[in-house]
DNA sequence: TATGAATGAGCTTTCATTCAT
DNA sequence: AATGAATGAAAGCTCATTCAT
């Protein structure tokens, strides 16, 4: 509640409640729960399938059966579980604050942790990856410019300004996460939507 | 000059200067040249050595005899060519926009484009490179916070509204060009730096 | 009329006569017919049964279930659709080259040009085809020298000569096609009939 | 002496004359030996690799060192052990029977047994084997026909039936080994080579 | 009879690394 | 310092075959 973004053992709780125990369901989900697994502990090149295959408990043949070739699990991750979510959000004038707050509490993707860290690390080699991160991004943008223009009173600010906070405010919400992980600095959200909100009077 | 980050082909106009004869340079350093270009560009696990040697122009066993393992490459690479600057800059009071523009501008990083890629590409599975990439980031909020500080007036403004406000202007430094490479979406460093000076009035 | 051998439509057309709906027939036979055609084309050992099961239009099981082995395919098509004619054939005496270009007219094989393929490449490997091979040279081999024996004045000439150009008529006749594939060159057997029966006087 | 080819072990001892003991040469020459012996008997796709690298005593991996690719070694073996001999031959006019022996007796082809037959094999499913053999073909047909010009008198005898002649006695020299192995029919190419300089008188 | 998930042995190929020269 | 043949473990992937349904 007090995180922006659910941890990890948070999520994998959420979803083992419809499932039994491990080997959690049937073949190709847990081809995928492995894979999501292993990519975002060692990345894409350095996980063998076969390793899949094992923590997956299947063998290493059905791996190929249900993806033809390795880039397909991959694929099918980012597919499946890496959802970004466009819709329109309610408007509430006034508070750009909060609903920046509210926006970093709640980005519009449905999503792992594990997925997240996948979502960035394979983005620079892996296409289908790098269009949905683009997608994501594109979508925070919206959303943060929306929730500002909203906030704001009538067209004053000009447009640029309105720009680089929304730019700003996705810089911060797509890679805090990153940020924390490569260099142990945390940055709250609450603070920079604070901030940002702050700067455009 | 009105970029705020080197291009590659300035990067490589200015460091050949130094160096002469095509191929360029003695053997080590055309296989750093080499390594830096492959690993930036496919990543460090889908470089194999023996392409590194034939970019490099020398033959495979070369590699290993001035890198023993495949990873001293890496190693060599983010030690040689990804210095972090830390040194005390001058105070400018009264200027904060303009002293984060200045800071967009000059990153305290000797490093290419290339490299900068390989250091967030790579941070996450290998020590070395992400501890690196912590001391830039550590460095520049470092900056960007003495920065604030000097330009605002007198003890004002509490601490938090400050780190917040460094933080979110470091990882706007740190992943613009990501953000660029992967979205397609540029974001002005001077905009931004405005932006932040301005909420802190 | 004018082709020593049916073309590949000719004998298409010839079957699809007794079959109907397409998918042609029922599920062997589509089996049989996507065996034959990918069995010419690539070969046996590299046409994999998934692909034969994919062109007949056939869940993968389906083909082990009719035919158990791989191999069982190969023998069955080699069974039922390279079918040698062992029968006495009426005698002409005199018209030795007639005969000889009747024989090249209608080989004793009732096989597609597709299966006649199949004959000549899975011949050195597989038992069965080469059985089949054999018995359609000796059958050629006997009809040849029967049409010449038939066709020459008296006992003269001798038995090694006739023997002699009986084989080199079956040479050309098993071969022609086979030549003309792999080299582009064509062979006209008339003319090769006139040839070996004029040699004979 | 008798044979119009050298059998597979007068080849052996011809060439082992050179050598030492198997393994016999370097490594990249015991590969094609090995490759070559295994591709003639049980067909190039039916030969896994790691079956040469253990028949000529390397290790796996050497054999992709000199082969990248498993087609290859098949394209180094036709290329280097399958040279078609194009030159020319003296004349011996009057005797057409005697120079279609001698052609008989000594192909246009430097190969051995084993090489022949992977020819022949091979032909169907790959192009740089098909080539080779189109070439020897042509040139067989070449040198038939001059054979048979030069001893016929004067410009007499249709050019129709000359053709005929040429390809095929070719047909004959060509198949015969094949004949022989997959029918187990003999044909003597001397007999061959009379019956048809006898029918063009 | 019909189906497609499941299996695992074995395939071609890759690659970091070693080493004699 | 320089070289490229040699090595073998392991990778991605194929495929005939089995089997529960």
């Amino acid at each position: 509640m007090d995180s922006p973004l659910q941890t990890a053992k948070a999520w994998s709780r959420s979803r083992s409640r419809r499932g039994g125990q491990p080997p959690d369901g049937d073949a190709r989900t847990r081809i995928l729960d492995a894979a999501e697994e292993l990519f975002a502990d060692g990345g894409y090149e350095a996980t063998p399938t076969a390793r899949i295959a094992e923590l997956a408990g299947v063998p290493k043949g059905l791996v190929f059966h249900y993806f033809p070739r390795k880039i397909d699990v991959l694929i099918a991750l980012v597919d499946e579980r890496a959802v970004v979510v466009e819709e329109e959000v309610e408007a509430v004038p006034g508070d750009a604050a909060g609903a920046l707050s509210r926006l970093a509490r709640r980005l519009p993707l449905h999503a792992s942790p594990a997925m997240r860290r996948i979502l960035f690390r394979e983005a620079d080699t892996h296409l289908s990856v790098r269009e949905r991160l683009g997608r994501l991004n594109a979508e925070i943008i919206h959303r943060a410019r929306f929730a500002l223009e909203l906030a704001l009173p009538g067209g004053r600010g000009d447009a640029a300004r309105l720009e680089a906070a929304a730019a700003t405010f996705a810089a911060v919400l797509l890679y805090q996460e990153s940020i924390c992980l490569l260099t142990g600095h945390h940055i709250d959200p609450d603070a920079v939507a604070e901030l940002i909100a702050g700067a455009l009077h």
